[in-house]
Order: C-alpha cells, then structure tokens, then sequence
DNA sequence: GGGTTACCTTGACACCGTGTCAAGCGCGAA
DNA sequence: TTCGCGCTTGACACGGTGTCAAGGTAACCC
C-alpha cells in the first residue's frame, strides 16, 4: 500500500483526463500521457496492462470524481414520471460534458477493441436503464404515448439522450448546454408522453 | 484510357464497398481490399493515393451506384412543408443503411484524419441543407412550432437524421427500418411541426 | 550501517498497418 | 522489334503499441 504507488497512480489518471479533455486535436498516446503525467512511457504500463485499460479506469476516476451516483439517486428520488424523465434528462446531460473528452476517445477505440466496445456498451447499458425507469415511471402514471410499446419508448428517450447528439448539437452546432437540455427535454416528452390536451 | 485500367479501378471500389458493407468485423486493411479485389496492395496506391481517398472515392461510387439524386429529387418535388419533411425523411432514411458501410469507416477515420473528416463534413453538410429547405417550406407554410427558431429547427432534424441515430435504433435496438422510418417522421413532426388542434 | 524491497527509469526490440521506392514482367500497339 | 502502360514483387521507413531486461533509488527493517 505504498504511498507512492497510488500517487502516481492517480496522477496518470489525472493526466489522461485532462489530456483527453482538450479535445481531439491534442494528442494522448501513451508517451503523451506519460509526459504530461511527469513519469516515464513505461511507469504507465506498470500500473495499466494497456491503453484500453487505462481509459476505461479513467471512466471510473472520474465517475467517482464527479459524484455521478448522487446526480442519479436525485432524478430517482422523483416521482412522477414526466417529472422524473426531466430529472433524469438534466441529470444525465449535464453529466455528459464531463466524461465526454473520455467517452470519445474510449469510443473511438470501440471501433478496433473488444474490450473498449464492452466498456463503453457497459456504460450505455447503465444509462439506458435510467431510460427505462424513467418510462415506466411514465407507464405508471398511464402517461405514456398511445400506440407505443415501452421498449420502444426505452429505445427512442436512450437514444435522444447517445452522447453523439449532444456532440452533434452543443459542438457542431453551438447550442449552449442549457439549450441542449431543454430542448432534449421538451423533445423526448413529444416522443413518449401523451398530449394532454 | 485504357480500359483495363478503368476495370481495376472499379474492381478496387466494388471489392472496398461490398468489404466494408460486411461490418466492422471483417477487417478492410488496403492488403484485404486489395485480395478481395484480386488484385496486388500497390496497385491500389497507383489508383489511390490512401486509404482515406479510396473511401471517400468509395462513398462517390456507391452514390452513383444506388441513385442518391434521383431520390432526394422526388423529394424534393414535393408540395406543403410537413409532407415535404416526409418525403425527405424517407429519402434520406432509405438512403442511410445503403452508405452506411463505407460511412462508417469514413467516420473512424475522421477522429484522426483532417481530409476524411472534411469528406464526411461535406456529405453532412449537403444533407443538412436537405433538412433546411424541408424546415422552409414548413415556414412557409407557417406550420414551423411557435416559439422555435429555424435554424435551431434545422439542427433538430439534423440531428435526429444522423447515421449514428439509425446505428442506435436499427443495429443496437434491433429495429427493422420500416420501423425507424415512421418513428424518425413523427419524431421529427413533433419536434419542428406546430399542433394542429 | 547493510540488505531487502517496491517503484520507477532507460533503452532496446517486435509487431502491425500505412505509405514509398525500385526493379521487373507481360502484353498490345506502333 | 521496341516502346510503353498497367501491374507485380519485394524491400524499406515510419509511427504507435506493447514487451523485456537491466539498473537506479529511496524507504524501511534488522
């Protein structure tokens, strides 16, 4: 348990996070990585068997660092299922700007790696049940669109909520994050909801 | 213009989209286009100068090969915003599960290549523009959803047309595309269209 | 103080995929 | 016959990942 040894430990997660922050002009190999974590290429591969590795750890650093589980349990606590859909929706779009930088990278490996592929779909699974407990939070309430199977309703809100829409509209075409999550909202009630006129 | 050099070049095209068509499983390396083409990995390079040229030359192909004009002009041909919408939701979701082989690939290289993200761009773009007359004629029909700028409008349907929305719902969820069709159009109405009570 | 151990560094190397280069082959046309 | 074009063959450089072996250093323990 050497003091040490986690310090640097974190201080490469840390370095992976940021790095992967500036987006995908700044370049995070491995050596980068090292560099920017002030330890050599090698230490890295000391404490990750490999870059995969090491990003999904990232994933997991900064789950924990951003309290992830707390914004979630609020939207839970919700009750009432177009409300809860609109906590759940602000929760978890206000949580993608920050593992964004992350996500993109781990999903442009997912392309060519089985294990980044399962780590990623592991994430959106977890996701996707949030959807779902929002929807029959909605089903509940007898609120749910007429002709529409829940599954489907699952289906439309978690992919509204994929974080290549919010890359779409918050980075290429400039909406403000505020925008974003209004307009998400007001859009996946009009998919599940039923007008009530 | 020798023919047989003609040939090769659309034997390296045909073998590098029905490749590329297989998935992301069946590896498209410039060596297995080239065997599936039966022809040597140099030749390629004296037809393409990279890979990311042979794609985006690939893409060019496939919209010759499958008649993207022609259909979107149907669409265009059509009268009164939201049915226009219709048409060329139709048009262009139709059009997604023919290019979306190639695309793809196009799209993994677009993380780390400058040309293939300016190709893939440029496609967008021009389907983006689809989206925007369609959103005008629904101004013009002031049917546009009180409240909603049209640029902002354009943006939504843009997005709700991407290909990794129709990866999401018709790979990862498993819907047929008939399915993705209509769902695509009601979503789309709800989102740009005003009630009509 | 001497020895052990955990952690890190240095420098080398293999592998894979892309892209380049040079030499040569076969075949049709002049 | 002799070009010349389209292609093949085989070699190589390069960049990035991952591996290996050897060595250094500081803390800790007797």
């Amino acid at each position: 348990m050497s003091k040490s040894g986690e310090e640097t430990r974190t201080r490469i997660l840390k370095a992976c996070w940021t790095l992967l922050e500036q987006g995908p002009d700044a370049p995070a190999r491995m050596s980068d990585i090292a560099r920017a974590a002030g330890v050599s290429r090698q230490a890295v591969y000391l404490h990750f068997p490999n870059r995969t590795e090491l990003l999904i750890a990232t994933t997991r650093f900064v789950d924990e660092a951003s309290g992830i589980g707390e914004r979630l349990a609020t939207s839970r606590a919700t009750t009432g299922g177009p409300a809860r859909l609109d906590a759940y929706i602000e929760a978890w779009a206000n949580y993608i700007p920050v593992i964004h930088g992350v996500g993109s990278a781990l999903m442009a490996m997912a392309a060519n790696d089985e294990a980044a592929r399962a780590a990623w779909d592991d994430r959106m699974a977890a996701m996707r049940h949030g959807c779902d407990a929002a929807v029959q939070a909605i089903v509940r309430d007898g609120a749910l669109c007429p002709g529409l199977d829940p599954v489907r309703a699952t289906d439309l809100v978690w992919t509204l909520l994929s974080v290549r829409n919010w890359e779409h509209l918050v980075i290429d075409c400039g909406w403000p994050q505020g925008d974003y999550v209004s307009e998400t909202k007001r859009l996946a009630r009009a998919a599940v909801v039923a007008d009530t006129p």
